[in-house]
DNA sequence: AAAGCGTGGGC
DNA sequence: TGCCCAAGCTT
């Protein structure tokens, strides 16, 4: 792959996003927890409110939880920033480990774009979409990470990171690839993978996650939860399992 | 290692 | 309206 090519590309077409104007790597901690599974636009009010009321890794530690769930609200996930927290308490005690796959929440990918947005660590930060361009122009049985890792120029981790899923995203597509556009579309084999076949229709106001996202949102807004039963101490176990609720002395359930 | 974990926007 | 999705991680 012309990976020259493709970075110019990027520079060409690259977005203005609030995360991509900082190395500060407790924002861009924030800006990837948030990003998991979320759409970027989508993202950018919750990210900018976040670092208004929790500016460094110290203060988010110190807020009570409580208020941190307040914030995340709506961005679902919720366990996501309970870990979110738990890291940002590490850090403050301990500084920033040189593996971040140490905090918890982090894994592979995320420990690889804030090492190499934050710090230009050589690290390939491969997440879906780049997944997605590997294996479509080399082939399904590629070793993705590897091949990720030759490509990436030493050195420009960052802006490569960033090409590859901005690459990604909005021309390889994952069912219309757009090839007309793409910067690097000599030598790709094109393969486009039937999704799987979805298997589950149960409804979705019926499962154990909608049941506890309906529980937070309660509790963060002070109201009554909008069910009961069996289903609703599932759900309390699950939340209070996760450390997302906790009892008072009487055994009512309360964030933490 | 398959399954669980939320939400709001787009079509 | 109802269905699908969108920068993964954990157990």
């Amino acid at each position: 792959m012309d990976v020259e090519a493709l970075l110019d590309w990027y520079e060409w077409v690259r977005r203005p996003l609030p995360w991509r104007e900082t190395r500060d790597p407790y924002a861009l901690l924030v800006s990837e927890v948030m990003l998991q599974q979320t759409q970027a636009l989508r993202v950018v009010p919750y990210y900018e409110r976040w670092l208004s009321a929790f500016p460094t890794a110290a203060s988010l530690a110190a807020a009570p939880t409580r208020d941190v769930l307040a914030l995340w609200s709506g961005l679902g996930y919720n366990r996501r920033a309970l870990a979110l927290q738990r890291a940002a308490v590490f850090v403050s005690e301990h500084g920033w480990p040189s593996d971040l796959t140490e905090l918890p929440g982090v894994g592979k990918y995320t420990a690889a774009a804030v090492s190499s947005f934050a710090w230009d660590r050589d690290m390939a930060a491969v997440d879906t979409n780049v997944r997605r361009v590997i294996t479509r122009r080399e082939g399904l049985d590629v070793d993705v990470d590897a091949r990720a890792d030759a490509l990436l120029p030493r050195g420009r981790a960052a802006v490569f990171n960033q090409a590859m899923m901005e690459l990604g995203a909005t021309v390889c597509r994952p069912r219309v690839p757009d090839c007309a556009r793409c910067p690097v579309e000599r030598g790709c084999l094109r393969l486009v993978v039937a999704p799987a076949r979805r298997v589950k229709k149960e409804k979705f106001e019926d499962t154990d996650r909608w049941a506890r996202g309906r529980v937070v949102a309660s509790l963060l807004a002070g109201e009554p939860f909008p069910l009961d039963g069996e289903r609703l101490e599932r759900a309390l176990a699950g939340l209070e399992r996760d450390g997302l609720i906790v009892r008072d002395s009487s055994g009512r359930p309360q964030l933490p």
